[in-house]
RNA sequence: GGCGAUAUAGCCAAGUGGUAAGGCACGAGUCUGCAAAACUCUGAUCCCCGGUUCGAAUCCGGGUGUCGCCUCCA
């Protein structure tokens, strides 16, 4: 079935088709290691999880490449400041490389709690320098590129067209621009491809300007042509690539190899946070790790970014993660229902299900739509286990790991009760048989009060933590 | 200042010309000694003004609000 996409570089839904047959080869930008990501980060790698899970839905078999930057991401987009890897590494005292270490695998270990599926490639900057190294000659020797006493810049007038993703006007952004330009740029936007380290710098290389590392934005050009090849089908990243980003990435590709190296280009909206922007001065920057704190899992945070659209800004706030949580509570018993159930449901239904969810998520990856067409399913009034392996087979989508409910369920029931609460709880046991329900009452109160939540059910109680 | 988005029920949000998906909350009901959990049922004419059209949340113009980018971030 015709899968539509949108791409960034027309600004319309394109028809997809990959250009190498059965096979999608596509890239994603990864996280800069110098810091635990956070929620707003795991949006952008949600919806690339969600978008070869589509993808292999429809059959195709994807080449997928993520790369960890650990070296040359300076403190601004526009190679100003310092390198975000040493700045890290001076404020927890440790050098670059254990901070790279020690963020990539927090993040791995993330990727694997929301169920994200694991790219085939997962490259670190620092191991791909030579590739990036031989990517800067060739650009140089094709004439797009000058050294000045900071560094091999990229010399953007010597491209057709520089800004191809976003409507810019440079004069005009220059002119409203509070920032200084380097004098040693011939044009503003000139971007730094390769640059001099200066003495204290740690991590740095030898090359024929001396001791020093790749700009931030050689290296996906560079790892993304190892792997991929010249051209491929898909680039995604967050909006905030667009401007900078991937525009210098494009302009670097260009020089080298003379084309575009992606065909689409993809962009994911910001998560914003009650209502506005993820700031660490506001302190609404969260971790995975901190939603579990409050009782939010990965999953259901997952489940939370399925309610909007990928390229509509979604808010997020306590109350409505919150809702997630519980809807995916939901979701779990729902499922479990359908595997009980012994109804007949006829092929033809079956059918127009599959068909409504493939024509919905080969519509640009429209999954709040999608999940629209799982919860009917889900209330169904009729419990049938095609029902149940439907939603499976829906769940290779989403990736919610329906499959496994009943282990969630239990996990979440199964847990530690302090001595006190044991003592509180057999003491309302004698008082139920003697069915003395004030006291019962009472003293389920003060086991809520205390942070647990009973129910008691026809195979008795049972106690869960609030 | 420039550029670009967006505005749908209490909250999170689908929907791009034919009379508003879904989730959560609220309320009602089933169950229960009573609760809780679970399950079922219930709600909006789509920011304001004007226009195009037989017909607009959906197109156009003008307001207003919010958000983003240009200046750290996925």
């Amino acid at each position: 079935m015709e899968i539509k996409l949108y791409n960034t570089l027309t600004k319309s839904k394109e028809n997809f088709i990959p250009l190498n047959g059965n096979e999608v080869r596509m890239y994603s930008c990864g996280p800069t290691v110098y810091s635990y990501a956070h929620i707003g980060n795991f949006r952008a790698y949600i919806f690339m999880d969600t978008l070869r899970r589509m993808l292999e839905y429809n059959g195709y078999e994807m080449k997928h490449v993520m790369n960890i930057t650990d070296v040359g991401h300076l403190e601004s987009d526009a190679d100003e400041g310092e390198d975000k890897m040493e700045k890290a590494a001076k404020k927890e005292n440790k050098n670059p490389y254990e901070i790279a270490k020690f963020y990539t695998e927090a993040f791995l270990k993330d990727i694997e709690k929301l169920n994200i599926e694991k790219p085939e490639t997962i490259a670190k900057a620092t191991e791909h320098i030579d590739e990036m190294l031989e990517f800067v000659k060739e650009i140089i020797a094709k004439g797009y590129a000058y050294e000045t006493s900071k560094g091999i810049y990229f010399d953007i007038s010597k491209l057709d067209q520089y800004p191809v993703l976003s409507n810019r006007n440079l004069e005009e952004q220059i002119a409203g621009a509070r920032v200084e330009v380097d004098p040693e740029k011939r044009n503003p936007y000139d971007f730094a491809i390769w640059i001099k380290a200066p003495e204290n710098h740690i991590m740095k290389w030898e090359s024929p300007w001396g001791l020093s590392y790749p700009g931030w934005h050689i290296e996906c050009s560079a790892m993304g042509r190892k792997y991929l090849g010249e051209e491929f089908d898909i680039h995604t990243g967050g909006v905030d690539h667009i401007p900078t980003h991937h525009e210098n990435e494009i302009a670097q590709s260009k020089g080298a190899c003379g084309k575009i190296p992606a065909k689409f280009w993809m962009h994911v909206e910001f998560l914003q946070v009650d209502g506005g922007k993820m700031s660490k001065s506001l302190g609404n920057v969260y971790t995975i790790d901190q939603l579990k704190e409050k009782g939010i899992e990965p999953l259901a945070y997952k489940l939370f970014c399925f309610t909007a659209h990928y390229r509509t800004q979604l808010n997020f706030t306590f109350e409505s993660v919150a809702s997630s949580q519980k809807a995916l509570n939901r979701l779990r018993e729902g499922y479990l229902m359908h595997t009980e159930g012994s109804d007949e449901i006829s092929n033809v239904v079956i059918e127009e299900y599959k068909t409504k969810f493939l024509e919905t998520i080969n519509d640009d990856l429209n999954i709040p739509a999608a999940m629209g067409i799982l919860w009917e399913i889900v209330r169904n009034e009729k419990k049938s286990k095609e029902f149940a392996n439907l939603l499976l087979e829906f769940d290779k989508v989403l990736g919610l790991d329906l499959k496994n409910a009943k282990k969630y369920i239990e996990e979440q029931a199964k847990i530690e009760l302090p001595k006190e609460i044991l003592d509180l709880i057999e003491q309302r046991k004698q008082a139920r048989i003697q069915k003395n329900w004030a006291l019962s009452d009472q003293l389920r109160d003060e086991i809520q009060e205390k942070g647990y939540r009973i129910k008691d059910t026809k195979e008795g109680m049972t106690i869960e933590k609030v």
